[in-house]
RNA sequence: GCCGGGAUGGCGGAAUAGGUAGACGCAACGGACUUAAAAUCCGUUGAGCUUAAUGCUCGUGCGGGUUCGAGUCCCGCUCUCGGUACCA
């Protein structure tokens, strides 16, 4: 045996785990146990495959799960797929394929990659989103988001049913109302239902298009076509209901804080109040939020968003070309190129005048793409003496500046947004902020300009896509616009077959979009109820309806009844939901908060027994590598970049003087995530072939923390896999192809290093440490290189350790030593405190600090004893000979300080 | 712009609660083994200084601060990465 076999032996450990179902957990499990789910966000079955940067994270989670059934923990342990979504469709539409098909083929080959990491899914409880048998219970849940609404009394979401004898009390003139005339009064409840929003059309590709999918000029990616913010109806969830609790209940998870920041900011409840402002010659007032209400004597101007609804009838004659112009250039940016092209603040004056009910002086109204449309009103009363963005505005356009609070002393900046009294203030002068902001609302609320509010950042969710590759929405119109939910009992509401996938492209930018579920047959889009006719509705869902609940189907997958069976739901999700999931920081806003709000419908309706899905996050950092773009800004493949001199960029891009090209044309380097957007991907399945998946696990883990961002290096890969040839060069007879392990005794030293091992390995392993865990095992074997063979006593603890990480070499190591069953379930090592006592301590002495010499003294020495012994050190001496001694201090177990001078 | 991370030798990183900065690995250099190469094993490796020691000085992106003691805490920056609501 020269060299350690790993294909063979890979290949042998994963056929055993498959053919014996190692990993399988039972539909039924003993619930006497503890249990632990451990959770991976299921990637998106892309057309390139796994890039080493998904395993990191399903790296960790195996070992996670492997650790914890040596633990004695029932663990679950699931993977699947988020399948719907554009990159298919968008393969559909140029090539004809159906979405189904490709969709398919990636899954298979993820698939054939992920059983090739050897990872302990259980495979028996796969899913896709666009299983038919999944995506009916996705639209079952949507129905009865359609079928709720949020009552705010019971703060919780309430089937509509008991709103209806409420609106008979409650609002007016309900007795009267015509069927058609009730249920719009009902959308307005619904948590589920339709609004215009403004979106980016494209008419050339019909169809509306991501932030992404825009270049900077404000054209598509695909096609270079002009693309134009217009409103659209769309379906909305109203996630904003559920604002306070999303924010609230991140008290009770265990998530990193940068996480739970992000999704309170994202919220962004501010406390505030509106202000009512009279406009010249408008009947309407004008309405703005302001978190300072206390700072409306400084009030010197107002600002609207450029899309602000009001502007039309605010804009003077001699004032229109100016400000038409300034709206058609804010329309053709995306709202973070209007805020970061430049910090130089753009406006035009409206020619229009408001009156600050607190000071009765006449103000200007401008429109500046400062403001945005969808926060607050999307109109601003502007006080530059106290905010930073206003005051710089204030500063290009000559405005005028009244300081409204005291700055502190020996301030010198512009905008003041610190503490202190009000000044300029009338009947606020000398009131504290908060002080002056309650004094401010009550006036406001006397007087008729206003009222406290609360507002928050988070919108409503928009949930319509123009897509065909999507869940559709068991939704029916009839032909007088009237809406209707399909029975539960009539789905799934499939996707019908098509051929053509495009939606229908037109020249006019007005024109109403014709998505691509229009093409659909007759037989699909029109149904017949009661003699009536209804068309299906032809949106369908965003990518994120699918990945919003998978964490509860996992649970019972095969269930036809229900998601998911209750008393399944109450053991694995219980107490506290999902016990371990793992996923990129990316995800910190968008997908967790929606999974957080469709869990808490859920929850509401008494479908699940947790408040929240997700008890623990855990981040893992992005492997990183270098990626291309061409002038417009969009990123190209990086794999067809190369250099001047026609070398492929991967093998160059680390050396100075480069210059990249991508298909003759220039491009800009820059480092980043891996992965498809940079389109800078790098396949495991190279270095699966050459060193085999235990070193690529090894290596992945090892190259550092698992929550930092690290780049991908292939030349480090040879460091682990000396480590496991050296393990198996330890282990197997080189010749003889005999297991070396004796059955001596160990000796002392080894019992002593072996159990300080497990202490540092275990400790590791809990808090996911996998780097340093190597490292401790890598220190370990480097003790028994020169030996002919390994104490039985400190080999099979070794292999226990090494198995979570490198689970194929662990197995037949496992087996070789005799023992005939996995040791997949083998309880996990224990270390002893009698292996762990030291007789002697080594200290650090320093004086003033400085590390002057090391002592060795008895462990259970005194305090007295060790400052002796370290005052009576020669170089300590030295320095504090003819000094006199301060301060002495002594961190047991660490180092003595003696403070001289 | 706004919100959130990060920065430690030539490189990836270690330092878990404020207590020896650089564990472990890569690369490099030197040596052993070998006809040779690969593989393996041993050693050196942050920078500088000197009287060469059980020595000294400097050193964790930059500028300040707190402390007996700061990679770690505080204030102010720089660069960089993630998100920014239709990529997921």
């Amino acid at each position: 045996m020269a060299d350690y076999p790993f294909q063979n032996i890979e290949q042998k450990w994963q056929s055993f785990w498959e053919s014996n179902k190692t990993f399988r957990t039972p539909e039924n499990v003993d619930t006497s146990k503890p249990k632990y789910y451990v959770l991976d966000m299921f990637p998106y079955p892309s057309g390139i495959g796994l890039h080493v940067g998904h395993p990191l994270g399903y790296i960790a989670t195996d070992i996670v799960s492997r650790y914890k059934r040596m633990m004695g923990f029932n663990v679950l342990h699931p993977m699947g797929f988020d399948a719907f979504g554009l990159p298919a469709e968008q393969f559909a539409v140029e090539h004809g394929v159906h979405p189904r098909v490709t969709t398919e083929n990636n899954i298979d080959n993820m698939l054939r990659q992920l059983k090739a990491i050897g990872l302990s899914y259980d495979w028996d409880r796969k899913l896709a989103t666009t299983d038919v048998d999944y995506y009916k219970w996705t639209q079952w849940i949507f129905l009865k988001l359609f079928n709720s609404w949020y009552d705010t009394d019971q703060d919780m979401a309430r089937p509509i049913e008991e709103l209806i004898p409420r609106l008979e009390t409650t609002h007016e003139g309900w007795a009267d109302l015509n069927a058609s005339q009730r249920e719009e009064v009902l959308a307005g409840y619904r948590l589920a239902f339709l609004a215009e929003v403004p979106v980016n059309w494209c008419p050339q590709l019909g169809t509306v298009l991501a932030n992404e999918e825009v270049t900077n000029e404000g054209r598509s990616e695909r096609g270079n076509y002009p693309v134009f913010k217009r409103p659209l109806k769309q379906w909305m969830l109203r996630i904003t209901s559920y604002a306070d609790r999303l924010e609230a209940d991140l008290d009770g998870v265990n998530w990193p804080e940068p996480v739970k920041m992000m999704q309170r900011n994202w919220v962004g409840r501010s406390e505030g109040a509106h202000v009512d402002f009279d406009v010249d010659g408008l009947e309407e007032k004008l309405r703005v939020f302001t978190t300072r209400p206390d700072t409306l004597f400084g009030a010197t101007y107002m600002v609207l968003a450029p899309e602000h609804e009001l502007v039309d009838s605010i804009t003077q004659a001699q004032f229109r070309t100016a400000v038409d112009a300034y709206r058609k250039v804010a329309a053709g940016k995306t709202d973070i190129d209007r805020m970061s092209e430049s910090k130089v603040k753009t406006g035009v004056f409206t020619g229009g005048y408001a009156l600050n009910p607190a000071t009765n002086t006449q103000i200007p109204i401008w429109i500046a793409d400062y403001v945005l449309a969808g926060y607050g009103t999307g109109a601003i009363m502007a006080v530059p003496g106290g905010d930073e963005r206003d005051w710089d505005f204030a500063e290009v356009y000559d405005l005028p500046i009244i300081r409204t609070v005291q700055p502190a002393e020996g301030f010198e900046g512009k905008a003041y947004t610190g503490d202190g009294a009000a000044i300029n203030s009338g009947f606020l002068d000398g009131l504290e902020i908060n002080e002056a902001k309650a004094t401010m609302i009550a006036w406001l609320q006397e007087n008729g300009h206003g009222e406290g509010t609360v507002n928050y950042k988070l919108r409503d969710w928009l949930f319509s896509r123009q897509r065909y590759w999507g869940e559709p929405f068991p939704i029916l119109r009839g032909e007088d616009g009237s809406v209707r939910a399909v029975d539960a009992k009539d789905l799934p509401v499939m996707l019908p077959p098509m051929e053509d996938f495009r939606p229908t492209a037109t020249d006019d930018p007005n024109a109403p979009p014709r998505p691509p579920l229009s093409r659909a047959p007759e037989s699909w889009r029109i149904v017949e109820i009661d003699g009536k006719r209804f068309e299906r509705e032809l949106n369908t869902m965003p990518q994120w309806a699918g990945s919003c609940w998978y964490y509860l189907r996992f649970i019972d997958n095969q269930n036809e009844a229900t998601f998911a069976d209750p008393e399944k739901e109450k053991y694995w999700m219980g107490p506290l939901g999902v016990d371990l999931y793992i996923g990129g920081v990316e995800h910190a806003v968008l997908h967790l908060l929606y999974a957080r709000f469709w869990h808490k419908v859920l929850f509401d309706l008494g479908y699940v027994t947790t408040v929240e899905p997700f008890g623990r996050l855990f981040n893992q950092g992005y492997i990183q590598a270098y990626a291309y773009r061409d002038e417009r800004g969009i990123a190209v493949e990086a794999t067809e970049t190369v250099d001047q001199d026609g070398r492929p960029a991967m093998e160059v891009q680390d050396q100075p003087g480069r210059k990249f090209f991508y298909k003759g044309e220039p491009v800009t380097q820059e480092y980043g995530k891996m992965g498809k957007s940079l389109k800078n991907a790098v396949s495991p399945d190279e270095v699966n072939e050459r060193y085999g998946c235990d070193t690529l696990r090894l290596y992945e883990m090892y190259m550092g923390p698992l929550d930092a961002s690290k780049p991908w290096n292939t030349r480090d890969i040879v460091g682990v896999n000396r480590f496991l040839r050296r393990v198996w060069r330890n282990f197997v007879g080189e010749d003889s192809d005999a297991i070396l392990v004796s059955d001596e005794r160990p000796t002392d030293t080894q019992m002593r290093l072996l159990h300080k091992t497990i202490v540092r390995v275990t400790n590791d392993m809990e808090r996911m440490s996998f780097n340093t865990a190597i490292a401790a095992l890598i220190e370990f074997i480097a003790e028994f290189v020169a030996l002919e063979s390994i104490p039985r006593g400190v080999a099979e603890p070794f292999v226990l350790m090494l198995a979570p990480l490198a689970p194929h070499m662990a197995e037949e190591l496992w087996q070789r030593m005799g023992h005939p069953e996995t040791l997949a379930y083998a309880p996990w090592p224990i270390s002893e405190d009698k292996w762990l006592v030291e007789d002697t301590i080594k200290l650090v002495v320093q004086v003033n600090g400085k590390v002057r010499s090391t002592i060795h003294v008895a462990s259970d020495a005194t305090k007295d004893d060790i400052l002796a012994a370290s005052k009576s050190d020669e170089n300590v001496a030295r320095f504090i000979e003819g000094q006199t001694i301060r301060r002495e201090i002594y961190v047991p177990n660490r180092l003595v300080n003696i403070v001289v001078g």
